[in-house]
DNA sequence: TCAAAAGTGTTTATAATACACCCATGG
DNA sequence: CCATGGGTGTATTATAAACACTTTTGA
């Protein structure tokens, strides 16, 4: 998945695995997995024609997806396809809240606002620009970066920059719930 | 999984798939799943010897779980098996935080402190009785029940009963963070 | 000098932990 | 009557949402 356009794009690929092949030999010839920012393994379940899958999530910056990416797959959705791909919505959707997983989906190095278009887009909700800067700053995940962004036509103020302290995942908030004592 | 005298007990099984068999069914020739709390699904991952496997949590309360499973099992474990279970065990320690899944390890009715020394076992370090009755009423996961529980020859208040709200898997407290606006 | 966009300061809300203290029982 | 285990009342702390307000720019 990655974010064109402010919105979700999501391009479902399937690949056989040939016998006794290693699982992320099988996705290799799928996808260029080095050029991810993120995958991670899903469910694996029978599909409706008996097949056994196992599902994986890839996340893709959107200044990173091959321009034969970027468009969506035309090809019509089977039941298979977007129960899966919802699947891996709600994954994204919870692990944005809780660990630093936006770095997969934004670019190197963006404004709030841009990242908060990101946010919006796959958590499907507006986001506020002021609470996200503060909740990614509070939990260490974002850093500012030299320089602004200078404001449009429109005007305003110039943006500062920000990027993701890291660019793998890390768990962010711990739960509250039932922590050890100190 | 399960709880006796005080901590995790863990018993491994496995099953050879038949051809074009649910993944399902085979599980249900390892296990008896009706006597199951709470059965899921973890990883897929091929394992040392080649064979591709798809692992599955499943909880068992301690009143239900059959004589002959509560010794564990005696054979040595695998690397395979450490890793395996170590995976279980991470999945079941960060559901006990954000949902209900104590009903999947504690007895029908308990008392505050028996419910404290399972989520104990279970999460591995101290936990507070006086708290964990808070968070669990707050939630709405727990009910109280009718009668005490009369105090053993040392003495002591006799304790109020409970029991969980609901027998199945309930996400009992939303991320704060990134909540979407009223 | 005003509208737009960005950013900060401060208040409010929520939920959990910590801890002091009261309750009920057996010996 | 006191030790033991159970339970409640009440801070304190942590984290984030809400919102008012200030800053910086283009036209």
């Amino acid at each position: 998945m990655s974010v064109h356009e402010g919105r979700l794009a999501t391009l479902v690929r399937r690949v056989e695995r040939e016998p006794r092949e290693p699982l992320e030999a099988a996705l290799g010839r799928a996808v260029d997995v080095p050029s991810l920012a993120h995958v991670e393994q899903l469910e694996t379940r029978v599909l409706r024609d008996g097949t056994l899958a196992t599902v994986y999530l890839g996340l893709a910056r959107p200044d990173v997806l091959a321009g034969s990416d970027r468009r969506r797959a035309a090809t019509r959705s089977t039941a298979d396809k977007r129960e899966l791909v919802a699947v891996a919505q709600a994954r994204l959707r919870a692990k944005l809240s809780y660990t630093n997983l936006g770095f997969a989906l934004a670019p190197e190095v963006f404004t709030i606002s841009e990242l908060r278009d990101v946010y919006r887009a796959a958590l499907g909700h507006d986001v506020s620009a002021t609470n996200l800067q503060r909740v990614l700053l509070r939990r260490g995940a974002l850093e500012r970066v030299e320089g602004r962004r200078a404001p449009g036509r429109t005007g305003g103020r110039p943006a500062s920059l920000f990027r993701f302290a890291s660019q793998h995942l890390e768990v962010t908030d711990e739960f509250a719930a039932l922590r050890p004592p100190r």
